[in-house]
Parts: C-alpha cells; sequence; structure tokens
DNA sequence: CCATGATACGCAAGTAACTTGCGCAAGTCA
DNA sequence: TGACTTGCGCAAGTTACTTGCGTATCATGG
C-alpha cells in the first residue's frame, strides 16, 4: 500500500554498510549528504523511529546525552575512544553472570544491561590519531552532559 | 574567604542521608523543599555543578538522558528499576576483568566504564509495588529517550 | 488514464532539561 | 564602613530532539 521511506532505506544501506558502529542525527544526515541527499532533520527524525519501531535499529545510551542508533543484532556492548569518539562493539557474556549473582543477593530480576567502557582506542595510543574518514573528532560535549 | 553555598550544604546534606541512591535536579529540587528551601532552579544547577568540580559528587549517566548526581565514593555501578525507578548501586570488580580482555584483543585502554542493569527490584517484582517516600514511578520519559 | 485516499517529507514551532548572562544583595575583608 | 567578592533569583539562550500542519507523491480502483 504505502510506499516504504526513501530516506529509511538509505539510512539502513548505510547501517549496513557499517563505515561506523553507530550513528547520531547528524552522523545519518552527514553521511545522506554524501550520498546525494539532504533530507529535513524532521524526516530524519522519523526514519530512524519508524525503524526503531519496526526494530529493525535500536537505540544506543552512550551516555553522552545524545541518540546513537546502529542496526539490531544480538545484543552487545560498546567501548567509546574519549580522543576519536570512534565506537565499536564487544560482546557481553561476562554480564550475563551478573545476573544469577544479583538477583541472589537483592532479588533484582535483571532483564537489560547497558555497559560502556571508555577509553583510548589503539589508533589514538599509538599517537596517529588518525581516525577512519567522516569520522571526527567530537565536538566538545555539553557542560555538565559529558564525564568532561 | 568566599561564604559557602548554602544551598550546595544542603544538598550534599540530603545525599549523605542517602534517602536514594542518587538523584536528578527535580529530586533535589523536592528534597530541599522538604526542609523547607525552594531554591531557583539554576542555583541547584551552579550547586551540583560546584559540587562536581570539586569532586564532592559525580554525575550518573544511566541512559535517560537525564542527569542523575550522587556523592563520590569508590566507582560502582547502578542497577536501575523498571517498575518504580529506583536506583542502587553495585559493586563492579567483574568489569575490571574486562579491561585486559579487550585490551589483548583490540589494543583498547580501557579508562572507565559505565554498566547499568535494568530490570525489576526485588519490592515491584513481588507484586507489592510499594516504593519508599518521594520516590514515586518515573514519569514517562521522553519519546526515543527512553528505551520505550 | 484519471480521481482518490494514504503517506512521506519539508518547514516551522514546541518541549525538556539544562546553561548562561545579568544584576542585586548579602557577606567578607581591609 | 566602604570596596570587593560571590551566592542567588530571574529570564533568556542552547541543544537535541519532537510534533503539527500542509503539500507533494505515490498506489490503486474505476
Amino acid at each position: 500500500m504505502g510506499r516504504s521511506s526513501a530516506i529509511a532505506e538509505q539510512i539502513l544501506e548505510i547501517m549496513r554498510r557499517a563505515a561506523r558502529h553507530c550513528w547520531t542525527f547528524d552522523e545519518l544526515q552527514a553521511d545522506l549528504a554524501h550520498r546525494g541527499v539532504a533530507p529535513n532533520p524532521s524526516s530524519i527524525f522519523r526514519a530512524v523511529s519508524s525503524l526503531e519501531q519496526t526494530g529493525a535499529v535500536v537505540r544506543v545510551p552512550l551516555g553522552d546525552g545524545r541518540g546513537h542508533y546502529e542496526v539490531f543484532s544480538d545484543h552487545h556492548d560498546h567501548v567509546v575512544c574519549d580522543t576519536c569518539g570512534r565506537v565499536e562493539a564487544l560482546g557481553c557474556s561476562i554480564v550475563d553472570d551478573l545476573a544469577s549473582r544479583v538477583r541472589a543477593s537483592s532479588g533484582f530480576v535483571m532483564s537489560a544491561h547497558q555497559l560502556v567502557l571508555s577509553g583510548t582506542c589503539a589508533a589514538c595510543a599509538g599517537g596517529r590519531g588518525d581516525i577512519p574518514e567522516s569520522v571526527g573528532h567530537r565536538p566538545a560535549a555539553r557542560n555538565a552532559r559529558s564525564a568532561r
């Protein structure tokens, strides 16, 4: 019936090419611009929202007060480089052990978790500081919004 | 030299009494009101900011897009109840094992982490749903800002 | 091929949660 | 006690979304 959203399709394609691990709205806008589309921010918002609704993408809270989205896959955690802002995935079997421990000690029934590791990635630690295309340095985050 | 901020002192005292584990600005405002002080939000913001600057309190990113603050102590992680919103602390020795593993596999030098477990606390799971005074249910979070 | 109903999208205004600028008034110090 | 510093209230500004509204497109039945 309805036509499918051209923007949503482009976004999914961008994410599947996986030039990075997760995207903010700004990053999506930039990558869309690369492809010759320059949609209105609200259209990007709506496209991502509908993709989130269908379960195609998921929101990742990285603790910087912004929305980050990635294609849905098995749950995993994230490492984020404080220097270049690059985000990578991380298996998370360790955390699952916690569930039973936490339940035994406090009765808390754990249903989900979010683990974000921060530090310095190999490239930045090596002093090379080179960053894959279009990644760039994270802009200075808002005052108290970031870990400073 | 300068006089110390009455509001900052009240906030520290509220936090040290530990009626809860961490506070949003709104929650601080409510607890301050309990004590007969009703400062302007900007004053609370400034008080918390200065306490954060001195290291007396730290910001805890719980992934709901709001600022949560707690008194500084050894680093720990958090469990948050999806039903009543209560937040509790959790030791985090497990995560430290990760540091060496992550470094070995990817060269990422980890300097910090944030782990937030969510689920249902013992009280809510027991169907009693009773909540300590002044905690209340979490207001419905903004559209995409929460896990929905 | 054309009328019709349903969407997708752009534009602009609205919101939540801070943040900052300004200025007074209460403290502090010489 | 007068000059100077600093806490605090008020109001405006910012960031990052969100939502309302109207138009342009598209899918379909006639």
